[in-house]
DNA sequence: TCAATCACCGTAAACGTTTACAGAAATTCA
DNA sequence: TGAATTTCTGTAAACGTTTACGGTGATTGA
C-alpha cells in the first residue's frame, strides 16, 4: 500500500522491514536489536512519523489533557489561578483544556457531567455557586476533580479554600488602626460562593469589632465597575451620613468606588478610605493604589494544580480528599493612607 | 460479562439486548425500529452512558478541539483575543486548548510541530516572532492553522493582521492637532511581530509628517511597565529636551511612563501627553485615563475564530489562504486632553 | 554435538467507536 | 398467498496504538 496522508506505525514498519509491535518498542524505549532501532528510528525520521495521541489515549486510557473551568476567564482572580496552573501543568506533560462557562449554573454542571466522555484526565473548577446537581455529578464523578472554592459537605473533592473571614478582618482591623468608623460594604451577588463568603465574613467581623453598620451602608449588585459607582451613589444620596471606609467585595467594585468618589469631588482617603478585595493587577494600576485584600489567587491555582497531579500521577491511590487553605494577606497602597506596608497577618486569631 | 468501569457501546448492547451497531445508530440518529431504540435509550440512560470521545475521535479523525496559542495569556491582548474566541468556539461544538509558550520562539514551533500529534482539529496562533522554522513548519503541517499578526510570504496560512501603520499615523496626527511636535517613542523588542511593525510604522510616520525624531527620544526595551519608566527616565536625564509626547508601544509601557512622569512631578497631559497602543482595560482604568490605539484585539480574535470554524466546517475544500485586515481606532481620553472622542479613522488614506 | 537458556521479534487482541455489507424481517403489490 | 421490495439489524472491519504470548534463532554449558 502507498503511504496516503501522515504515516502511521505501519507505514514505519513497513518501511523499515520490521513488524509493528517493534516499532512501538523502538518509540517507547523498550530493549531492541541495535540494528532494529536504527532502521526504525532511521524510518521514522524520514517519513517525518509523528504518534497519534488519540489513538494512545484510546489504548492508555489517559490523554494527558486537565480541564480548567471558570465562569469568565477575563476575570483577573482566575486569569491569576491560569497563569500558575498552566505552566505545573505543562511541566508535568499535561495539556489545558479551558471552559469559560459564563454565569449560567447549568453549565458548570454541564462541564461536571462532560469529564464522563474522558476527554481529559481531571478537572480543576472554580465555581460560582454550588447547587445539590454540582454535589450529586461531583459524587457520580470517576475522573479526580479539585474544586478552588469552599465546598459544603466534606470528602466531596480535594479542595482549595481561602479564609474570607480572616481577610475581611484584617481589612476592619487596618481601616480602625486608621480611626475609621462608619465602614460601608458593596458586595457582588450574596448567592455565590465568593458573594455568600463576603458577606457573611463583614457581618461575622463587624460584629465582632462592635460596630453597627447602618442599611443604608451596605449594598449589593454585581462584582463589577457600575456596582461599584451605583453603592457609592446610594450611600451618598441616602439619609444615612457618608461611610468613611468602603469595604468593596473585590477590586473592580473597588475601582467603580473610587470613580464615583472622585466624580463627587470626594478625596480618597481623606474622606473616605477604600479597600479591595483579591489584590488584582488592577489595584496596582488605580489611582489611588488600591490597598486590597489578598486572597491568594495565584496560590490557590497552584495549590490546586499540585493536588491534582499527585491524584494523576503517583499511583491510583484513591486516599481521602484534602483540604488546602490558604492564608490571606492584605497589601496596603495609597487608598487607605500613604503606607506601603505589607501585613501578611501572622500574629491574627 | 458484569460491567466493570464506565458502561461503553458494548455494555448497553447487552442490557438492550441489541447489536453495537444498533446502538450506535440510535445515539446518532440513524432510523431504527421505534420499539429498538426506547430499549437503547432506556438502557442508556439507566446506566448512565456516556459516549467515550477519544473512541470517537480515533474514529473519525476529528477531536472538536481547537488550540490556541500566545506567549503570555496573561497578556491584555492575548486575553482579549482569547475572549473572543473562547465562545465562538464553545458555540461550534469545539473545545479549547490553550498553549502559553512563554518568550521562547522554540516553544511556538513546537507547538506547531505538536499539532501532527492530531489531538487538535485546528490552531490558532499568534506567534511573538516568525522564523524560518516557523515558515517551514506552517508549510508542513496538515491541520488548518490561522496566524495572527502579520506573516511574511503570502499564502502561508489563513492571516489576519492588523495595520499597525495606520494606527500610529492617526496617533501622530492626533498629536499633531494639539500642537505637539517633539514626539518621543518607547518600544518593545524591534525583533518581535509587534515591535517590528511599531518601530518601522513609528519611523514612517514621523517622516511623512515631517517630524524630526532625535535619538535621545527613543527607547527599546520589553513589553512591560518598567521599560516605560526607564526610558521616561533617559529621556529626561539626557542631554535633549523632554518630549512634549510620548508614543508607548503598548499600555504597559505607557502605564509605566505615567508612573514616571508622575514621580517626576511632570503634567500628564501638560507638559507630556501619552498615547498607548492595544486599548487594553488598563488603559480605562489607569490616571489619568490613557488614550490608546486600539489594534483590535477582540475583532482580530473573532475573524481567527471565523477563519478556522470556516475552513473546519464547510467541507474540506482546501482554497487559497485567506487575509484578514483589522483597521484600528484612536481612543482618546485624559492623557491626551480632555477631549473624549472616538476617531474611527475612517476618512485616512 | 545436543539440550537448555536467553534475547529478540511477530502475531493478534484490545481500547470504544462508526459504518459497509449482507442477511433477516417487515411491508407492499399483484 | 407469493414474490418483490423496503426497512431494519447484526457481523465484521477499521481507526492507530500498546502489550501478552508464543516462536525463532542465537548463545551458553556440558
Amino acid at each position: 500500500m502507498a503511504a496516503r496522508g501522515s504515516p502511521t506505525i505501519t507505514t514505519i514498519a513497513e518501511a523499515a522491514g520490521v513488524s509493528i509491535a517493534s516499532v512501538s518498542r523502538v518509540l517507547n524505549g523498550l530493549p531492541v536489536r541495535a540494528e532494529t532501532e536504527r532502521r526504525v528510528l532511521d524510518a521514522a525520521g524520514r517519513l517525518g512519523y509523528v504518534p497519534n495521541s488519540v489513538a494512545r489515549s484510546l489504548r492508555s486510557a489517559r490523554t494527558h489533557q486537565i480541564a480548567f473551568a471558570v465562569e469568565d476567564i477575563g476575570n483577573p482572580v482566575y486569569l491569576a489561578m491560569l497563569r500558575e496552573i498552566q505552566p505545573l501543568l505543562k511541566a508535568a506533560g499535561y495539556r489545558l483544556v479551558l471552559h469559560s462557562t459564563g454565569a449560567d449554573t447549568a453549565e458548570e454542571v454541564e462541564v461536571l457531567r462532560g469529564l464522563g466522555q474522558r476527554y481529559a484526565d481531571g478537572l480543576i473548577i472554580v465555581p460560582i455557586r454550588v447547587t445539590d446537581e454540582h454535589v450529586a455529578e461531583l459524587r457520580a464523578v470517576e475522573a479526580p476533580v479539585v474544586v478552588i472554592g469552599s465546598l459544603p459537605g466534606d470528602g466531596l473533592a480535594d479542595n482549595v479554600r481561602t479564609d474570607s473571614r480572616r481577610g475581611v478582618d484584617m481589612a476592619l482591623r487596618h481601616l480602625a488602626e486608621l480611626g475609621r468608623r462608619r465602614i460601608g460594604f458593596i458586595n457582588g451577588p450574596a448567592d455565590t460562593v465568593p458573594g455568600g463568603a463576603r458577606s457573611e465574613a463583614f457581618r461575622a467581623g463587624t460584629a465582632r469589632a462592635g460596630l453597627t453598620v447602618e442599611d443604608g451602608a451596605l449594598h449589593e449588585g454585581r462584582f463589577d465597575r457600575e456596582t461599584g459607582a451605583e453603592g457609592v451613589r446610594r450611600m451618598a444620596e441616602g439619609p444615612a451620613p457618608m461611610p468613611d471606609a468602603l469595604l468593596c467585595a473585590n477590586d473592580l467594585i473597588a475601582l467603580g468606588a473610587l470613580d464615583a468618589l472622585r466624580a463627587r469631588g470626594l478625596d480618597v482617603p481623606g474622606d473616605v478610605a477604600v479597600v479591595g478585595m483579591d489584590d488584582t493587577d488592577l489595584a496596582a494600576v488605580s489611582w489611588p493604589p488600591l490597598t486590597s485584600v489578598s486572597l491568594g489567587s495565584a496560590e490557590r491555582g497552584r495549590h490546586a494544580a499540585r493536588l491534582l497531579l499527585d491524584r494523576l500521577d503517583s499511583g491510583a491511590a484513591p486516599s481521602a480528599p484534602r483540604v488546602v487553605t490558604v492564608e490571606p494577606r492584605l497589601v496596603v497602597r495609597a487608598s487607605t493612607g500613604g503606607a506601603r506596608v505589607v501585613d501578611n497577618g501572622s500574629a491574627a486569631g
